[in-house]
RNA sequence: CGCGGGGUGGAGCAGUUCGGUAGCUCGCCGGGCUCAUAACCCGGAGGUCGUGGGUUCAAAUCCCGCCCCCGCAA
């Protein structure tokens, strides 16, 4: 089929793949602007578009999808849009532009999270079952029918980040499986059952977490914020990022628990101690120092510390 | 010139305000104790204090330049 693919980070390139090697001919990909990265604000493009371009396609870049789009994709005459995590609407006249239309690859299974992280919600709210959905592009947001659906089982703690690299490719079978129907028949789709949810794009203060709340909360809510925007906690008023971290195994019931929000060493390991257990900080990062082991940390912390 | 923190044996830190013997918690090496241990005891190696210059009898510490790392912001 004559495809026009948008999408925009690292996890939409394996779509871009698999639409490749399926034998379709992708004659164009929108991908948002270069955008400066790092601290040195190197100008750098999108790994969408790096990808497009080792593959020869053309490409268009913007941050919104408006007029100057439109035309660019009027003139490739795709048969279908995917777009896949490209960062932006697409909207009228656009939308309506490809004849069977646009198809988008999430990553929940709808209804359920729809919006900017679904991924990073669901793992949040404690959910280790994840799914894929392809669905037809409607104007309402993530709320068109659906063509293919997958799922998959992570173990608890698995953060957002390799969960959503490890669903990026696990999800371009749902998706080739969804243009191949759409080649058959141009109608296939049935609505979304069930109620919808929300996933809110994360911030930063998203990544605070709460050393009163369960061991299962706290994991949960790290795995979802990992690495970005990345879990932190406040030590003597500074943040203090916590990069890695796992259950810690349950100490002897004798002795009298802990507060919660105290870190002491324990066999040679920093733990957290929370309302009902405790929290290895494996991997920890101060404020404006580098990376470093939990136990290096509090070593240099005098063997105890209390965070909040 | 966006704001800010940092660079001290292998790791993490203190020492810098107020210049005057290189310190702490670990790790490492050797020995001891123990049924045993990430426990304990004894001993040891290992540092041009990021870098270049300046001030001084004397600089990790004060002054100036430069390099590197990181947290924010974008």
């Amino acid at each position: 089929m004559r495809i026009v693919f948008a999408g925009t980070p690292e996890f939409a390139v394996p779509s871009l793949h698999a639409l490749v090697e399926a034998g379709h001919e992708v004659v164009g990909v929108i991908t948002r602007e270069d955008a400066p990265l790092g601290r040195k604000r190197i100008l750098t493009p999108s790994p969408v578009a790096a990808a497009a371009e080792a593959l020869g396609i053309p490409t268009h870049r913007a941050n919104r999808l408006g007029d100057a789009t439109t035309e660019w994709v009027r003139d490739l005459a795709p048969e279908l849009g995917v777009i896949v995590a490209y960062g932006g609407l697409v909207r009228e006249p656009l939308l309506r532009l490809p004849e069977r239309g646009w198809i988008n690859l999430h990553f929940s299974e709808l209804p359920r999270w729809r919006g900017a992280a679904p991924v990073q919600r669901a793992l949040e709210a404690g959910e280790q079952r994840l799914g894929v959905t392809v669905f037809r592009l409607v104007e309402a947001l993530d709320a068109g029918d659906v063509l293919t659906r997958d799922e998959r089982e992570y173990p608890e703690g698995t953060p957002a980040g390799a969960a959503l690299t490890d669903l990026a490719t696990f999800g371009t079978a749902a998706l080739t499986a969804a243009v191949e129907l759409l080649a058959q028949d141009p109608e296939a789709g049935t609505p979304q059952l069930g109620e919808a949810t929300t996933a809110r794009k994360l911030s930063r203060e998203d990544g605070k977490l709460d050393p009163t709340r369960s061991t299962s909360e706290v994991l949960a809510h790290w795995a979802g914020v990992t690495p970005e925007p990345g879990a932190y906690v406040l030590h003597d008023g500074e943040p203090l990022k916590l990069r890695e971290l796992r259950r810690a195994a349950a100490a002897d019931g004798a002795g009298q628990a802990p507060s919660p929000g105290t870190v002491s060493l324990d066999g040679g390991a920093a733990v957290l101690a929370l309302a009902d257990g405790a929290l290895e900080l494996v991997r920890v990062q101060p404020a404006g120092k580098a990376a470093m082991d939990g136990a290096a940390w509090l070593r240099g912390r005098g063997g105890s510390a209390v965070i909040s």
